[in-house]
DNA sequence: CTTGTTTAGTTAGACGTCTAACTGTGATTT
DNA sequence: AAATCACAGTTAGACGTCTAACTAAACAAG
């Protein structure tokens, strides 16, 4: 199964290049790509998504909160979580990022039909029930 | 494409957790997996196959030496060059990795038929070579 | 209530990978 | 033959991710 990691990674370093102008490093653009339509959520949600370890959210986190690109509140109905939220001066940056998501994948996909495209996404679907 | 990493990540997962016995970590499974079948070859064939820089690959190389796994000879034909050997008293631990390897890949296409599996592995070279 | 268990998130330390700079050897050009 | 360029591998330092141990809050059961 070479290619799985050939294709995980030629997709990451698509990303990162078209990304780089703004500064934004390895695991960053990932999480924006998901806050961008899951604004409030948790930080295991993203997590989740993201196939990280909480502990490494959590400081990856941190560094964008400190950067200005993400806000932290406390959930009221639990006080043990925050919300995520996108912070207004940095919402052209995660504008940018959906819009790059959007585009390597139509990339990745050339010359797929609309039926490859599903019928690969249940392969990789299948694949990895096979080994939970 | 949320599921490339997923199945790379689970494919990891399985093949570490079944070799935990042997001392085994990270990144090294893949490189003796590669070995088993092409003993001899430089460390920069290593580093390709398993699309690491090969300044990574010299420092894993190198553990692997002090544990007796592998031995480094210098090429009598380019002198700049090592050729990559498996180490006698490791040869055990060398083939029980490629039986679990096996083994996985099985796991992985469980419920595969074989042209199934074959236009799998298809869709992720078109995926790869899209992104190039 | 209170005791024990689960859950959300953090911190610290280890490790694997990367990039950049380097050494030494081989190949090319003039 | 000398100078230049390309290549195999190493070293050092940065960074992202992991695991383990922890805090604090929520939940469950007696």
């Amino acid at each position: 199964m070479k290619s799985l990691l050939a294709a995980h990674l030629a997709l990451k370093k698509h990303i990162l290049s078209k990304l780089k102008v703004y500064g934004l490093i390895t695991g960053q653009p990932k999480i924006m790509y998901y806050l961008y339509s899951h604004e409030g959520c948790q930080q295991k949600d993203i997590a989740e998504y993201c196939y990280v370890e909480s502990a490494t959210l959590s400081s990856v986190l941190s560094k964008m909160e400190k950067r200005g690109l993400i806000e932290r509140k406390r959930l009221a109905e639990d006080k043990r979580a925050y919300a995520i939220y996108i912070k207004d001066e940095a919402r052209p940056i995660f504008e940018a990022v959906n819009q790059t998501f959007d585009e390597v994948l139509k990339t990745a996909f050339d010359g797929f039909t609309e039926e490859e495209a599903d019928e690969f996404r249940r392969y990789l679907n299948r694949v990895e029930n096979n080994l939970k």
